[in-house]
RNA sequence: GGGUGAUUAGCUCAGUUGGUUAGAGUGCUUGCUUGACGUGCAAGAGGUCAUAGGUUCGAGUCCUAUAUCACCCACCA
């Protein structure tokens, strides 16, 4: 017999093991059915999974075990990200506190350690996957440096720059002066902090007037080729084409007409500094300046700093303050709030850096996005749809794409140089005298060819053909831009395909006051130990039930509590139900004879299993968390299971097992443990596993409309009746008098717990108070010693219905409601208002 | 500057193409030592659906403004 308290623990010990050993999570093992493919979005080998991951994973679980139980073959990919400059950071602390610099050791040696970070991250994510209970198959796992998805890689890399696709070039891009390492604009992070406005005195030459320049970065000054006013600026026009000084330096530079400047902005006067600002380097293009670079790649100037070399840049930034206030030559510090940008990965402060690097042109990639999604058939399809929206927004006006990353971890760009010659291939070119470019790319690149490489793509396997396009992706907003977006581009190019047919898009796990879980705030909670605390079937049902699609979901240590609970209420009925089943077997199943409960509930069912079912295809899952929990709770447990007590005949048996089995499958996927615990200890199963058993379908030879609305009034009767014995506060012990149709006498007696039964009419009650209630169906007298009725709440009640009739029945006046609305709300409405008069009439009674 | 989402019960959230008297969990009140479960059972209280207009027979739902909050993109000399 089953404990009389869900134990997660117990429950959850051994079965991953099992369905592991049992092969069931393996795809291809019947390639008669439908094949259906998810791919994982590969965690990065970084650390551990957070309530994020949980979250996103959970709810592919649900996916493929749905479909895998409703008769596909279906393959869920799993795999990882190797992450590139999250790595290389990682391994590059963990050798800082052994001592050892990147670069003493030599590329080789550090990547070795990479390998060995990953290989014992890996292991620590797998581990976490298998406490998640997630079926993935595990012999088709994928690693992002596979040999495959290197080949896919370079195949595409290639292609691309023989297209004129990927292209290289001398552009400003973001640089990272801590990893060092150019960075896309996706990588950096735009903060709002306190800086200042440093105005400055740029000399005319041979003159005493002098230009106002107001800089944020006083220190790119030495890179200064011109200053720049608006040539429709009238304060400035007679300047242009004269010279200034640049302080500190003494340098003469010119200054220069261009629409940059803005009049409205600041002085009105821009200091140009083409090597070090994106704008700045666009007005030298025009005007034909010069680009001084001022820095090194760690972010100390450089010999063009003069006296300064050497310095750190925010050093330097202080030092030549002081001696512009020396010379006369700053104004004024202006504090200002302003967003400056910021590495991801290493959060320092983003330096816009003249740098030669690759780079993939977007534009003809993102036409084809935005051209595809115009075709309903060829289009991924977002849930919720808006989410295209914020896809076609991007692609709309997207920059080109900086690919390389001054980096060790990753693909290394298959591009060699000999002189000015540049090959780009998958091998190595034969002759003496090149050698490659020793920058990898950014993680990205190889993420984008994931849904197809991993498959396979180059090559034309099996499982490229059979699993290609994939039929969902699931992922959360904050990864469109990065991920989502470069799939569908890479995939069109490349396979003439969509990635995926379907896009899930999940929101943010938040802490309980809304805040991002962060590590520098402290609040993240390790989804390790909520499986700890409160299991793994709990934390799932938890994270995929309690948010409309495409909210983020605040995470709460309650919620996780009343899920424990409404697991432990699944436990105890099947307890009861199991208690009843001792000995049962197949012969003794039967669904003759159903009652009029009995009938109910199965009817009740196939409602329930027609709404989860459009509600899985359609992703709406907290819609079938909602449907399952009060079917389970109301239906099943307070009402059913109660009814059954007192009729537990062989046919009731049999309703309350089949019943039991379908909820038990329809919640497998949300709840693998404790389902596959109950299924196991049912008496009569169709299949090893709740695994690999058939998902519900609906049954018409189990619809019973007559019956089932019978029994819901019936049900409306009881409460009503409680209802008045709990507000008069009524006895138990009172004596009763009821009068119903014989075959419904049962019902109302075990329900309302009727045990002074006055069979004869003739006692006299004349001492006692009397309480009535009447229906169509009942008609009850409760006679107790005790408070009057409580007249007020009667009449009130009948002031209600007055009003309700009174409205109905205006509205059922009015013409162009009974034209224009649809004709069943408006016979509901009939039938309502019929409904209430009768009830009216004998509250009147 | 452009965009997205949110605003519904004390709290956290659902609410399908507009259609009964707007729901759930949790909290609250009252009563239950009922043979599955007190981690439970039964009954109940609690909402001007952010605000103002509009469309409609009918609006939480559609339209137009406004307010507040959150986020994304762009710019930021």
């Amino acid at each position: 017999m089953l404990d009389k308290k869900y134990d997660h623990q117990k429950v959850e010990m051994g079965k991953y093991k099992f369905w592991l050993e049992k092969g069931y999570f393996k795809s291809g093992q019947d390639k008669t059915k439908p094949a259906y493919c998810i791919v994982i979005p590969p965690p990065n080998v970084t650390g551990k999974l957070h309530l994020g991951h949980a979250w996103d994973t959970t709810l592919q679980d649900i996916i493929i075990r749905y479909k895998r139980m409703d008769g596909y073959d279906a393959l869920w990919l799993p795999g990882m990200d190797h992450a590139a400059i999250a790595t290389e950071a990682k391994v590059v602390a963990r050798l800082k506190q052994q001592g050892v610099g990147k670069r003493e050791l030599g590329r080789e040696k550090f990547l070795d350690e990479c390998w060995d970070w990953t290989r014992e991250y890996a292991e620590n994510i797998r581990s976490q996957w298998a406490k998640l209970g997630l079926s993935v198959d595990y012999t088709k796992e994928a690693f992002t440096l596979d040999d495959n998805l290197t080949l896919a890689v370079k195949t595409v890399f290639k292609k691309m720059y023989d297209e004129g696709l990927i292209y290289r070039g001398e552009r400003i891009i973001n640089w990272d002066p801590e990893a060092q390492t150019a960075l896309s604009n996706e990588e950096v992070i735009y903060k709002e902090i306190d800086g200042a406005f440093y105005h400055l005195k740029y000399f005319i030459e041979d003159s005493d007037e002098y230009l106002e320049v107001a800089t944020t970065r006083p220190e790119t000054l030495f890179g200064d080729t011109a200053v720049a006013v608006n040539p429709s600026d009238e304060r400035y026009q007679k300047y242009i084409g004269k010279k200034v000084i640049l302080p500190l330096v003494n340098k003469k530079i010119p200054i220069v007409g261009d629409e940059h400047a803005d009049p409205e902005f600041g002085t009105g006067v821009v200091k140009i500094t083409p090597a070090h600002d994106p704008n700045d380097f666009e007005v030298g293009l025009r005007h034909n300046l010069e680009r001084v670079i001022v820095m090194n790649p760690d972010g100390t100037m450089n010999e063009n700093a003069g006296k300064y070399v050497g310095m750190d840049r925010f050093e330097c930034r202080g030092e030549m303050l002081k001696d512009l206030e020396k010379q006369g030559l700053l104004i004024e510090i202006e504090p200002i709030k302003h967003s400056v940008g910021h590495s991801e990965r290493t959060d320092v402060m983003v330096e816009p850096y003249l740098s030669k690097q690759w780079f993939v042109n977007m534009e003809k990639l993102s036409r084809q996005v935005l051209e595809n999604q115009k075709d309903e058939d060829k289009k991924v399809n977002f849930f919720p749809e808006r989410f295209e929206k914020i896809l076609n927004h991007w692609m709309e006006d997207c920059h080109d794409w900086c690919i390389s990353r001054q980096l060790w971890w990753g693909h290394r760009i298959p591009a060699w140089y000999k002189g000015d010659e540049v090959y780009v291939g998958i091998e190595a070119p034969t002759e003496e005298g090149w050698h490659q470019d020793e920058d990898v790319l950014d993680t990205w690149f190889s993420s984008a060819l994931w849904p197809f490489a991993t498959l396979g793509w180059p090559n034309e396997t099996e499982d490229f053909k059979r699993y290609f396009p994939n039929d969902c992706l699931v992922t959360g907003y904050d990864i469109i831009f990065f991920w989502v977006s470069r799939m569908i581009f890479q995939s069109l190019e490349f396979t003439g395909k969509r990635p995926f047919k379907d896009c899930l898009i999940h929101g943010l796990i938040r802490d309980k006051i809304g805040r991002k879980m962060s590590k520098s705030l402290g609040n993240g909670v390790d989804p390790m130990d909520v499986i700890d605390t409160y299991g793994c079937d709990s934390l799932r049902f938890f994270v995929t039930t309690n948010s409309a699609p495409g909210q983020d979901l605040r995470y709460d240590e309650e919620k996780i509590k009343s899920t424990w609970n409404f697991i432990n209420k699944l436990w105890n009925a099947a307890r009861y139900v199991l208690m009843n089943l001792e000995d049962f077997s197949q012969e003794d199943y039967t669904l003759e004879n159903l009652t009029l409960p009995d009938k109910w509930i199965l009817d009740k069912l196939n409602t329930i299993i027609g709404n989860v079912r459009s509600n899985m295809e359609k992703y709406e899952f907290h819609n079938v968390g909602n449907e399952l929990y009060s079917f389970i709770w109301e239906d099943y447990c307070d009402w059913y299971i109660e009814l059954s007590k007192t009729n537990m005949t062989k046919t009731t048996k049999s309703v309350l097992l089949t019943v039991l089995t379908d909820i038990l499958k329809m919640l497998h996927p949300f709840m693998p443990y404790v389902t596959e615990e109950i299924y196991q200890m049912l008496p009569i199963k169709e299949a090893d596993s709740i695994m690999i058993s058939t998902y519900p379908k609906q049954d018409k030879t189990k619809v019973f409309k007559k019956e089932k609305e019978l029994v819901e009034k019936i049900l409306e009767d009881i409460v009503a009746i409680r209802n008045l014995k709990a507000t008069n506060h009524i006895s138990k012990h009172a004596d009763v008098k009821i009068e119903t149709k014989e075959e419904l006498k049962s019902i109302y007696c075990s329900q309302l717990k009727i045990q002074n039964f006055l069979a004869d009419d003739n006692q006299d009650n004349s001492d006692k108070l009397s309480y009535h209630y009447q229906s169509k169906l009942v008609d009850i007298t409760y006679y107790d010693e005790g408070e009057q009725e409580d007249l007020a709440k009667k009449e009130e009640e009948i002031k209600k219905l007055e009003q309700s009739i009174e409205r109905r029945e205006k509205l059922l006046a009015n013409e162009n409601y009974v034209n224009k609305a649809p004709q069943n709300v408006v016979e509901l409405d009939r039938k309502k208002l019929q409904e209430e008069k009768e009830k009216l009439a004998l509250l009147k009674k």
